[in-house]
DNA sequence: ATTAATGTTCAGAA
DNA sequence: TTTCTGAACATTAA
């Protein structure tokens, strides 16, 4: 399930091989599936996109922005299953849209990928991008946000702490995993009202976001056992090797060797945590 | 054979 | 205003 790390991977799999070709054509891949929402309509999309050159390849929270040379940009969004890929995908059935590329070089296309069907993809004028991707809708990246963001924006919720980070307005790009190994990481409970953190713990939460995330990206991100995230060229990630609470339940604490690993609900999700390292 | 659970986001209700 | 709930969807486990 596609958080920051998991589109970070996805961002840089697919750099190299798009930014700066040619889009020949977008189109909608011939499978059974329902068709995903798609803004505007398929007409209008390929109207302004073929022979756009992809300027760039960005990433913004948990999306995934193609900018083209004519400022217009796709943004999107795997939601719980979409895939970005340039190689072999796991299977046809749920191939969604396909970016055909210029050029002779491999690959000839890009994919959108998405098991669920949850995902969107989303064409906008400039003045409509810098609205979709801006503070109204997102907060800070969760790479780029400083302590001095992190303060005010927990002192402004009485929510749990857990629930706060999944938030998007709060802090763009933590997802349900990511949350729990980063309570962990930072030794704080994850029922824990956000308000109600001191400045030691805000700041070792925050250095914990930087921690995690970073590592997670190094390796390329999780991929659970239901084996749907892959990278831009269908392989797994190796993070979820080391995660120290998220999916282990009952499991002994990978750091202290203490008391099993808990699972609570929270916000109706799965939180997991060690009793131990976590007050 | 149903039913629950999975995780992200949005619309709408409390 | 803030927080909570259900729905979108596909697939698997119970």
């Amino acid at each position: 399930m596609p958080e920051l790390p998991e589109v970070e991977t996805m961002v840089r799999g697919i750099r190299p091989f798009v930014e700066g070709r040619r889009i020949v054509e977008f189109a909608r891949c011939p499978c059974r599936c329902r068709p995903l929402s798609l803004r505007p309509g398929l007409a209008a999309i390929r109207r302004r996109c073929e022979g756009q050159a992809i300027a760039a390849v960005r990433r913004r929270a948990k999306r995934i922005i193609l900018e083209l040379a004519s400022g217009d940009a796709f943004v999107v969004e795997p939601r719980m299953t979409g895939l970005m890929l340039v190689a072999g995908p796991p299977d046809h059935e749920h191939l969604r849209y396909e970016w055909r590329l210029g050029g002779s070089q491999q690959p000839q296309s890009l994919w959108f990928w998405d098991r669920r069907g949850l995902g969107t993809v989303r064409l906008f004028a400039p003045a409509e991008l810098a609205d979709a991707l801006g503070d109204r809708q997102l907060g800070p990246d969760a790479l780029e946000m400083t302590l001095d963001q992190w303060w005010p924006r927990l002192r402004q919720t009485a929510r749990p702490i857990k629930v706060a980070l999944l938030d998007q307005k709060l802090v763009a790009g933590i997802g349900n995993l990511y949350a729990s190994e980063i309570l962990h990481r930072a030794g704080i409970h994850p029922a824990r009202q956000a308000n109600r953190l001191t400045r030691s713990r805000v700041e070792r939460l925050a250095a914990a976001v930087r921690t995690i995330l970073e590592e997670a990206i190094r390796h390329e991100g999780s991929t659970l056992s239901d084996g749907t995230y892959r990278n831009a060229l269908n392989q797994a990630g190796e993070y979820q090797n080391a995660h120290r609470v998220y999916d282990r339940e009952e499991q002994p604490c990978k750091t202290c060797q203490g008391p099993p690993i808990v699972r609570i609900v929270q916000a109706q999700r799965s939180t997991f945590f060690c009793p131990a390292c976590q007050k």
